[in-house]
DNA sequence: CGACACGTTGAGATATATCAAACGTGGTGG
DNA sequence: CCACCACGTTTGATATATCTCAACGTGTCG
């Protein structure tokens, strides 16, 4: 059901492994927006897979800083590091109400023993929010924040369009200003300036959470976007640069 | 021989672990400091071990933006991404003369079937270096530019205490103020002079690629450094905040 | 209607960048 | 041995990006 549909979103899972992840779902629950998921520091045994709703991994420091590290769409494990980890080092909290399935770390052992193909994919989840990571990591460093902005935006139209939440242009974004300065490494009143910027550059609108690209080229230039370290499908990348809408396929 | 030196140093390997990963080795390498190891998009099929010298993972930008997003010390594979995603997303480059080990993706994939328990240490490093890239987000997005480099010498300076590269209070670190600031997200000069603050507050020094930190808990107040998210052993967690000089275990 | 969360704007403060120059210092060639 | 150069460090003056503090607007929900 739920599970097998939001893993069909990427098109990285064959249908048998989606049977088998689906297969090791111990558990579904719900959280209600802005709730905590996940503590820093906790031990954990299970495994979280994102089925509907937005979530948020970010790092406290104390003085109320904080930085979000990730933020996870549907289809997201939002905590497979904890996997080889046994515990994480950052929390999780869900930006709106989400649902999750839950598969108990032993049966990821399982897998891993029995299928070391997909156990081979799973890894590479994780290692690609490591790329996601590094691309922040230059973002926050070394860019502009109005660049900063724009970067972001692209990033997340270009993941939302590989799972058909974005039509390439509009997508909807349940981030007040304050989560985007704490994306950005900014505080939320110069993401206001920084929005009407683009706002007047006619690059990019955002309104009542729903984001709307108004020339996604000059965004991308404002924003030294480049989608590779996202690791899409190929196709995905064409149709998105080409303005296409997305299809979903019917097996991967 | 060399292999099974550098794995010791960290405590997450067993005798026959190191045994096995010695002999997946198919090459050794050597390169000049400030060499570009590896290229951003090549497709890889080896993993490397660095043995000796420091190595930097850096994301660059056009205009000679620069970003490290992380630093290699001996005992840690510099590409070990590489395998899941067969394509890296950063450039890798020495900072001092290099020795490496090289292990080819198939030898990886054969350990990967034959021992899930190996696979699933190799995979934990992965999900560290990710780790690492979290808390260096914080860094960039939340800090100050003193407490950015704060941050950095103390987290260095635990790194490499666990492999015996320090003894708690020094350490060489063969980078330059251009490279503390791609590390800091600041400008060469920023960072000179935000070393010369390290210095008149009596927290730390740096002269000649070698840095002495003369009050480290002030250092890590400062920073406000937790070492947490690095994912030592306890023990060597207690040894450093004691300050005492770290023994190398004859077996993991 | 009031309370609350979020967005918007302004004025002034501060951290950091930029530009420019001088200063070691170790290596190299004459 | 000196002259010179390349490289990194240090310092100063000024520019700019971003923060801070404060106020006000606007929508939603009970």
């Amino acid at each position: 059901m739920a599970v097998e549909q939001v893993l069909r979103s990427r098109n990285v899972w064959t249908r048998e492994e989606r049977a088998i992840l689906e297969a090791a779902v111990s558990e579904y629950r719900s959280f209600d927006a802005r709730a905590t998921i996940l503590r820093r520091g906790a031990s954990i045994e299970v495994a979280t897979l994102l089925l509907e709703g937005f979530v948020s991994r970010h790092v406290d420091g104390r003085d109320g800083l904080r930085q979000l590290v990730a933020m996870q769409a549907p289809g997201d494990f939002v905590d497979l590091h904890g996997y080889p980890l046994k515990s994480l080092d950052h929390d999780v909290g869900s930006l709106t109400p989400v649902k999750l399935a839950v598969i108990p770390h032993w049966k990821l052992w399982q897998i891993q023993n029995e299928n070391p193909d997909l156990a081979r994919k799973l890894w590479f989840l994780t290692v690609v929010d490591a790329a996601i990571h590094r691309k922040w990591m230059f973002r926050l460093g070394r860019l502009k924040a109005v660049q900063r902005l724009a970067h972001f935006l692209c990033e997340t139209n270009a993941r939302l369009f590989a799972i058909g939440l974005s039509d390439g242009r509009r997508f909807a974004l349940p981030l007040t200003q304050f989560d985007l300065a704490d994306v950005c490494g900014l505080t939320s009143v110069h993401v206001n300036r920084v929005m009407r910027e683009l706002r007047e550059r006619g690059l990019c609108t955002m309104r009542a959470g729903s984001v709307e690209i108004l020339d996604f080229a000059g965004l991308m230039r404002l924003g030294a976007f480049e989608p590779g370290y996202l690791y899409l499908n190929d196709d995905v990348v064409k149709r998105l640069s080409a303005g296409e809408k997305m299809e979903l396929s019917e097996d991967g």
